[in-house]
DNA sequence: GTCTATATCGCGATAGAC
DNA sequence: GTCTATCGCGATATAGAC
C-alpha cells in the first residue's frame, strides 16, 4: 500500500497547488517518483485517485466532528469543532474549490458525497436543541430557528475560507479566526450573560 | 458583434451544464453553429471567452446592486437585492461554481476579479451603518459588529446556491427564499419592532 | 510491482481558400 | 467573416518485458 499513499500524497499536493484538470496523471507520477504505468497499475484513472481521495477525507471528518460526550460542551468546544473543519479544508484544499464541477464530472462520486454529507448534516442540526438542552445556548429556540441557524454555522464551516480565497487573501490563523468571529456572531443573541 | 455573442451564450450555457474543462472550442463552435476556425477569428482562445462572460457578469453586478437612492430602503429592499444576485449567480453558474479554479488559471482574470469585487465589497460595507442612520435597522451596532453583519450576509449572498447543490437540491425559488431566510436571522436581532 | 514503449485520441491553434 | 483542412502536442491508457 506504500505506492499508493504516495500517489495519493502527490496528488493532493499537486491539485491543491494547481487544480485538478492541470495536473495529469503523468504529472502525478513524476511527482510520486514512478512511471506513468506503474500509476495504471494501482489505479484505473485519474477519476479514481480523486475518489479515493473523497474517502481519505470522508475518513477525516468521521473522526473530528464530535463534541465531548463525557462533559457539557463549551462555546469554546463548538469553536473548536468549525476550527478543525477549517484545518481539514486547508489540508484538502482543491476538494472544496472544486466540489460542484468534481461531482458533475463523476455521478459515482456525487452520490457516495451526498450521502456522507447528509449524514454529518442530520448529525449537526440537532446540535442547537442540545446545547440549548445543556445550557450551554440560551433558549428558547424554536425549531424553525435552531435550523436556520445550523444552517448558517455550517455555510460558514463550509465556504468561510473559501470567500476569504475569493477575496484574494492567503488563508491563515488570521482569516480563520474572522470565520470563527462570524459564527458567535450568529450565535450571540443565544449565548448566556457570564454567571458568577 | 452578432457571432461574438453567439459564441458568448454558447459557451456560458455549455459551462452551466458541464463545467468549463469538459468543454472544448470545438465543441463551443459546433453549439454556436460555426466552425472551429471561426471561433478563433473572434476569439484567441477558451481563456479569452471566459474572460469575456466574466466582464458580462462584471457588467450585470453594475447595474443591480444599488439600494433605492429616492426613498428610505426597506427590508424588502434589502431583500431583494440578495434575491436579484441569486438570479445572476443561477445565470453565471458555471463561475460561482468553478471561481477559486478559474481565478488560479488566469491571473490576468485574477487581479481583475479582485478589483471589480473589491469595490463592491467596500460599497456594501457601508450599508449596515447606513441603514441604522436611516431607521432600517435598529442601532447602535458597533462598527465590528457591522462589519461582520455585512460579511455574513455578503456570505450568504456569495454562496448560499452553492451550498444548495452541494446539497444536491436543485436551485429553485424556494431555496432562494431560504437564503433570503439565512439572511434575515442573521438580521433579525436589529429589525425594529413593527410601528403603530 | 515496476518499468519502457507505444497506440489512440481529441484538443488548441493556424493556414489558406472563399 | 467564415469555412475546410491539418499540424503538433500532450493526455489517457495499454502491452509486454523485467
Amino acid at each position: 500500500m506504500k505506492t499508493k499513499d504516495r500517489i495519493l500524497d502527490a496528488a493532493i499536493k499537486l491539485f491543491n497547488e494547481q487544480g485538478t484538470s492541470a495536473v495529469s496523471t503523468n504529472h502525478i507520477a513524476e511527482a510520486a517518483g514512478i512511471s506513468p504505468g506503474n500509476l495504471y497499475y494501482h489505479f484505473g484513472n485519474k477519476e479514481e485517485i480523486i475518489r479515493e481521495i473523497f474517502e481519505r477525507l470522508f475518513h477525516v471528518w468521521d473522526v473530528s466532528f464530535d463534541l465531548p460526550r463525557d462533559r457539557i460542551p463549551t462555546l469554546e468546544d463548538i469553536q473548536g469543532v468549525v476550527r478543525t473543519n477549517f484545518e481539514i479544508i486547508r489540508q484538502y484544499r482543491f476538494a472544496y474549490r472544486e466540489i460542484l464541477a468534481l461531482l458533475r464530472q463523476d455521478s459515482v462520486l456525487h452520490d457516495r458525497y451526498i450521502t456522507i454529507r447528509q449524514r454529518g448534516y442530520e448529525g449537526f442540526r440537532e446540535m442547537i436543541p442540545i446545547l440549548v438542552t445543556l445550557g450551554t445556548l440560551r433558549g428558547p429556540i424554536d425549531s424553525e430557528t435552531a435550523v436556520r441557524l445550523a444552517d448558517l454555522i455550517w455555510l460558514i464551516s463550509e465556504f468561510w475560507l473559501s470567500e476569504v480565497e475569493v477575496e484574494g487573501q492567503i488563508i491563515d490563523d488570521y482569516q480563520m479566526q474572522r470565520g470563527i468571529e462570524l459564527m458567535m456572531e450568529v450565535l450571540k443573541p443565544y449565548i448566556p450573560p457570564p454567571d458568577e
